[in-house]
DNA sequence: TTCCTTGCAAATCGTTTGCATAATG
DNA sequence: CATTATGCAAACGATTTGCAAGGAA
């Protein structure tokens, strides 16, 4: 199954990579659609799996009913508020010893890893403070 | 709110914590109706996430599409086989040291935290040494 | 009697898919 | 040419929800 060039496909990945939030398929597709206006939401959707299966994307799956995309394909970890619903980065130097443990302790062949925190995240702390 | 007691809450209640696996709320369904036939699978949604909400449970998403429900909500991973599905715990003392470093090191405020190992189990290594 | 719960069925909604057509190699 | 990709719209499937009736406090 090689993979031809197509513009949408170029235009999806190089949104991705613009962009440090994690985006769902629906923010992809409105905002490739500026620049490509007869882009099909399936189309996006149907790419944005296809990279993902290929590992140049990674898909997460915070638990908000809609999935997100990463430009970012390293290990690393994901907060998640959940009062704005945003997803953001989060360096945890360890997180590379704890894949390694886990790969010597378990019996199976552990491939993947990851780790998402969930809370609220500072702007939201701050505007809650303010108002009250 | 609330809550007041039912008996299909409890029977669900109770399937959940009888298993060490992470059933999803149609095996719940499956599960609860042979010993109430008369249950809904809109009741069993409702009370998995009634009890999710109140952190009785934990709502696991590991990214096959459907939520499974874990009845141990203490701090733990899981390990996902991309072979058979199955979800199982991971033991890894490091996780509340990571935890607390998340906390310290983040600006917001960090209340859970999730972790999932995706790979292939030992019973599916197993299985395809055999076959091959 | 008040309010929470239920069963049922319809509705939601993110995502996938079938198909005829267009673009790539 | 052979194959992969697209747009469109319909299909899918897990989960949620409205409603009238039942059960708990």
């Amino acid at each position: 199954m090689a993979m031809k060039y197509s513009r949408q496909r170029q235009l999806i990945y190089n949104f991705l990579m613009s962009r440090k939030d994690h985006p769902t398929a629906d923010v992809v597709y409105q905002n490739v659609r500026q620049e490509f206006p007869n882009i099909s939401l399936g189309t996006v959707y149907r790419n944005l799996t296809l990279l993902a299966d290929r590992g140049e994307i990674q898909r997460l799956q915070v638990g908000d009913g809609v999935d997100h995309f990463d430009g970012d394909t390293s290990l690393h970890c994901h907060f998640v508020c959940s009062d704005c619903g945003s997803v953001t980065d989060l360096q945890m130097d360890c997180l590379d010893d704890m894949f390694k443990m886990a790969r010597q302790n378990f019996g199976g062949k552990i491939e993947k890893q990851m780790t998402y925190f969930y809370g609220i995240c500072s702007e939201c702390l701050d505007k809650h403070t303010v108002k009250s």
